[in-house]
DNA sequence: AATGAATGAGACTTCATTCAT
DNA sequence: TATGAATGAAGTCTCATTCAT
């Protein structure tokens, strides 16, 4: 893997478990083993490299919301989707949620993340009003903020029974409609 | 108002709003307009005023998924009690979901953080049995998500239509249950 | 006693033990059971409550080199005085053995210092030429330092055997001259 | 040099002039006309900085009080040889004897302390024996704390006599014996 | 005589960042 | 590319001191 990758991998770690503020430049180099002045060959500053890491965050996150298949998209197949990747996204999510809550860090993210989430209620709309919703952006609203919530509660407790959940929500969501 | 409570309004104010390591102690006396040391006759250290806070905001939140009265408790009533109070506990709600991503940051409060969320599933979960659902405390943990889910995105953006959402969510609930 | 005598006992107990300036005035007056601010009625500053402290103890150290009787001065009664006195004087001593060697905080003392110096190796020279030393000054000098070390030593050491050794300095000067 | 030996160095001016507790870390760099944060690239804190120093100069002091030859070691050559070897040692002697009376300070050296104090007093116990005197290391306290004394006049006072302060104890001990 | 809230300078320390090698 | 010594701003916290009560 090359050195970039290296440092990128290890600031996510970092930043997702104690925080960006709390993590040092000094400390992801001593745990990338490189050097301390490494970093800025690659990166113009600390929050240069949070921000390439934020927003290849963003992208995974988004791909997951999407499903590859042309034809008839089902609601079991988004969610179990969007599930079945969690776990190998966990860092990302983490640090997007330990980080969006505070304005002065996100100025920079905000249009990206007003994006995503413009992106995933339309595919989330556009599958729900296939299914027959009538108000199908609002219940899309609805929807990710379920998802979302459920992600976080995962992301809080390992051992959240997550498939479970998931199985919970899309009963729900696929029973017969009075909407 | 006492200078004590003073402080920990304004701190509160800048926790919420820039996050805790953002947040300076400088900046907490200047904005509440005393002397940089002051802060310390009340507090031990910045941490110590973080807990204070923190641990005011969880009761203030246990509080709001409490209903009073002693007859039939009604889901309507719980939810609209929840997001009802949603506006006035925002800089905490803000707070505590910036921090609790943040192993480190964390670890302090992390057994009222478990209590609160047991006590809330309990909550939700006996409400959900009277309401003749077969899993309820299944259902409990999902709706807690969605509510969660909800209020986090409430936080992000002052436009949700929290409202309607909440509506949305109430009639879910109260549909003819297959559960 | 007077709330003066005690702010000054309390403040020498500090000093002697963790050194004037680990010693803060709050601790002072925790310790003393009285308010932050009372020590200011009393005393200008904590240099001037150091002060008022160390000019004590420089009398007092002064007087016990002072033998009362007008009488013919006995080496041995001059030595016992001394250190029969010690514990008694132990923070005192304290304080001026960790502060003596300091420029700067002792500046203020200097002189009282100097003529504390004089005034002893005075009174020991006096009484070695009545002894029928040759060099009573230079002896005076090497004396005052022996006793000087004793005392340290002492200091530093609680179960440091003095009894016996003021016996042998004691015996040392009191044998047949050579010089 | 080293720019390490040179914060060392700096430091012991400054400790031993004006006193650990005195001294800050600004005036350390501006002494030594390095940056601020540069000390800690080398050591952990002050303290760290000061239990450098100070384990530093025990070691040299211990040194001072051992006499290579494997002969019939010499009062005069050892005494000679501690105090030949003062002026030298001045700023490590000076810190010691003013930063030894402090309890909260010492502490991380008593261990230290204890042992040099048990090896100075061995190495004086053997030369009075050899010397024929009857109760060695009851001497041998004594004369330590002589020497000890003698040291500190000298440190407080440039212009001391050492040189006849050091004969006339030479010729104390060498004198016949009735010990 | 006594209290203790309030002040703000200054202490130790950490940190992102630069740059000569 | 890579290193790590060096910088200095900024952070948290302590402290002597003041003053209204």
């Amino acid at each position: 893997m090359s050195t970039k990758s290296h440092i990128i991998d290890t600031a996510l770690d970092l930043f997702s478990r104690d925080g960006y503020e709390k993590t040092s430049i000094r400390q992801i180099a001593k745990t990338a083993e490189i050097s301390l002045g490494l970093m800025y060959n690659y990166f113009k500053s600390k929050e240069d490299l949070l921000q390439h890491i934020f927003l290849e965050g963003i992208a995974d996150i988004k791909a997951t919301f999407t499903l590859p298949s042309q034809s008839e998209t089902v609601l079991s197949d988004l969610i179990n989707n969007i599930f079945g990747g969690l776990h190998d996204k966990r860092k990302h999510w983490r640090l997007i949620h330990s980080l969006r809550m505070q304005d002065a860090s996100v100025k920079p993210f905000e249009a990206v993340q007003e994006e995503m989430k413009s992106y995933i209620l339309t595919e989330l709309s556009m599958m729900l009003e296939h299914m027959g919703y009538r108000q199908p952006m609002q219940e899309a609203i609805l929807l990710y903020a379920s998802i979302d919530g459920l992600i976080a509660h995962y992301l809080l407790n390992e051992k959240f029974p997550i498939s479970r959940m998931t199985q919970l929500l899309i009963d729900k969501y696929q029973a017969p409609q009075q909407g």
